[in-house]
RNA sequence: UGUCCGAUGGUGUAAUGGCAGCACUGCAGAUUUUGAUUCUGCCUGUCAAGGUUCGAAUCCUUGUCGGACAACCA
């Protein structure tokens, strides 16, 4: 903490309540919470924020956080996201406690619970088929109307359970349903199914079982037979707790109970987060997979070059309440850039290059310049880079016609080239296009940095590589996905329609100084006036391909 | 015309009956061999009305607005 001891800080509201908790030595002052993902799909930064929160918890009040795996709907469920959400939570830097859980660890348990139930007279098996259910449920203003089955002798359901468990009905023939209120308000409470028939192969328990549990006749019990105490989710659960606490009755003994606390879910600007919307994304190409880096994954933004601590970061500054929020990314791009300015080397890199020709200079001559790798920060050592006669500037730092303010190249201008010289331009050339092919400069061998002459001030300063020493590389500009604010809140637009058509651009004929040659996958640099970038895991030992996590502020584009 | 939850600057989030603070964004300025970083300053807020109180963002009442809920999903 870089806070004072003394200085109080104030607490979220689920802090409050655990620290309640820990002073009336609840569940014996133990600390125990969960991240629960449904291994079926990747995990995005609201899943961050949701980590950040529970992991963050059990580290601030020495207590633990388990990993477990929700899977109680083989339908939708694979291995593959149970590997990705695993590799993902390691990145962001939390461990769980103990081996990784699995509700379908807990289903004999479940079962022998739900057989206790029939037993008590509180749960039946219904044999109508779905839409006859769900048209006996009513509507929210309305109450329902019990089933012909509710009543039916405990005997009964009891056969027919474990029949549905042996297998000798077919998917959906049948449910097994707790018997609780049929006019309650909360139509959750509307005899809720607890268990179905699927004849579907479970990516753990394979072929052992053909009916499954509902959330609601798990969670509640997967929670307490790991013995969480602070069982905290998002607020589309809230109306579920009173039937989380149902379930608890049935099978609480003594002094430790789990509590389900809510908290508002994670919305950021410019994208989308449910799941379904982003394997929409994944499955019709507008993205390259669920890591491209447009994408709000935690894979897609570690492949853009975001860090584990900037995110930790982000999760910390949006804090945690229950009122719907939407955060600005600008929140996001600040952690990364704040993160990124601290450990990520300078380079010099031209995205768009034209070649200038230092008329003054000698031809085959070359300097090796030391320059630091961060000016701001001393241990991050020096490189050398080389300066020849034929140089790459960014086409954007030269102007024919410049108008006030423009502190960069163009016709009988100076400028200083980074780490080097002044130089003054004397002439240029175009194609017949009217674009600039060249430009012809001379330099003032006085002014090499750190030298006698150095001093001399100029307006602008410009970023630079040698032309003959230069490695190619191919630069992936990615921009946010969507043009709209909130892509997903246009009641008669699809999100879709908002998609960004220049979310990616690619660059084929970059140059970067000859440094950075060997750096590998996930590298991070800032090439300096341009942005923070990464290396791709696309690079090859012959192809550098580098993608821009985020540019650096510019408040001269902003002013244009 | 149900039940539950919520409402503090542009965006988030604090203040737990006692000076409405912090961060991001935006805008100015200083420094700068990155138009970056850093530093300084500024703009902007308690949904409304009534009540309780010496004192209300906070407690009470009513209203308004927003969200969630009617999957054999989680």
């Amino acid at each position: 903490m870089d806070f004072q001891e003394n200085e109080k800080r104030s607490l979220n509201f689920i802090e409050s309540i655990i620290e309640e908790d820990l002073q009336v030595n609840k569940n014996q002052g133990r600390v125990h919470l969960r991240f629960p993902p449904e291994p079926n799909g990747y995990l995005h930064i609201g899943h961050a924020k949701s980590i950040c929160l529970n992991f963050g918890l059990a580290n601030e009040y020495n207590g633990l956080c388990n990993l477990r795996f929700d899977d109680t709907n083989p339908e939708k469920e694979d291995v593959e996201y149970v590997d990705s959400i695993m590799e993902d939570i390691s990145w962001l830097g939390f461990d769980w406690d103990g081996d990784p859980k699995y509700a379908s660890d807990y289903f004999q348990q479940l079962y022998d619970w739900s057989v206790q139930l029939i037993k008590e007279g509180k749960a039946y098996v219904d044999e109508q088929p779905q839409e006859l259910i769900s048209e006996q449920r009513g509507v929210p203003t309305r109450p329902g109307i019990d089933s012909p089955y509710r009543n039916r002798p405990v005997e009964e359901s009891l056969d027919l359970f474990e029949r549905m468990k042996n297998g000798e009905f077919s998917t959906g023939d049948m449910i097994l349903r707790s018997k609780i209120d049929m006019s309650s308000p909360n139509m959750h409470m509307r005899d809720p199914i607890m268990y179905r028939i699927l004849h579907q192969t479970h990516h753990r328990t394979g072929d052992d079982w053909c009916i499954y549990p509902m959330y609601d006749w798990a969670h509640g019990q997967s929670d307490f037979i790991e013995g969480i105490t602070h069982s905290v989710c998002t607020l589309e659960f809230e109306i579920h707790r009173p039937l989380y606490d149902w379930a608890l009755d049935q099978i609480v003994e003594g002094d430790y109970r789990p509590r389900q606390i809510e908290f508002a879910r994670l919305n950021l600007s410019y994208t989308v987060m449910s799941k379904r919307k982003l394997l929409e994304l994944v499955k019709d190409n507008h993205v390259n997979g669920w890591d491209d880096p447009r994408m709000p994954t935690i894979s897609g933004f570690r492949r853009r070059g975001y860090t584990p601590e900037s995110i930790r970061n982000f999760a910390d500054r949006i804090g945690v309440a229950k009122r719907d929020n939407v955060i600005d990314v600008s929140l996001l791009e600040f952690s990364v850039r704040e993160h990124l300015n601290q450990i990520a080397p300078r380079a010099l890199a031209v995205l768009d290059p034209i070649k200038v020709v230092i008329t003054n200079y000698p031809e085959s001559k070359v300097e090796e310049l030391e320059l630091a790798n961060n000016q701001n920060d001393e241990n991050a050592g020096t490189r050398i880079v080389p300066f020849t006669r034929e140089l790459y500037i960014e086409r954007d730092d030269f102007m024919e016609d410049p108008p006030k303010k423009f502190f960069r190249l163009g016709p009988e201008r100076e400028v200083r080239l980074v780490g080097a010289y002044i130089i003054k331009c004397e002439d240029f050339k175009k194609d017949a296009e009217g674009n600039i092919t060249e430009v012809y400069c001379t330099y003032d061998p006085d002014t090499k940095s750190g030298g006698a002459g150095a001093k001399r001030k100029v307006k602008g300063t410009i970023h630079w590589v040698s032309a003959e020493k230069a490695v190619d590389a191919e630069v992936r500009l990615y921009d946010r996905l969507f043009v709209d604010e909130d892509p997903d809140g246009h009641k008669d637009k699809n999100f879709k329609e908002f998609l960004n058509p220049d979310s990616l651009k690619v660059l084929q004929n970059c140059k970067i100084e000859p440094a950075f040659s060997t750096v590998k996958p996930g590298d991070k640099l800032q090439f300096q006036r341009l942005g923070y970038f990464c290396v791709d895991k696309d690079s090859s030992h012959n192809k550098l391909v580098i993608n821009r996590t985020v540019p650096l502020r510019d408040s001269w584009s902003k002013r244009k």
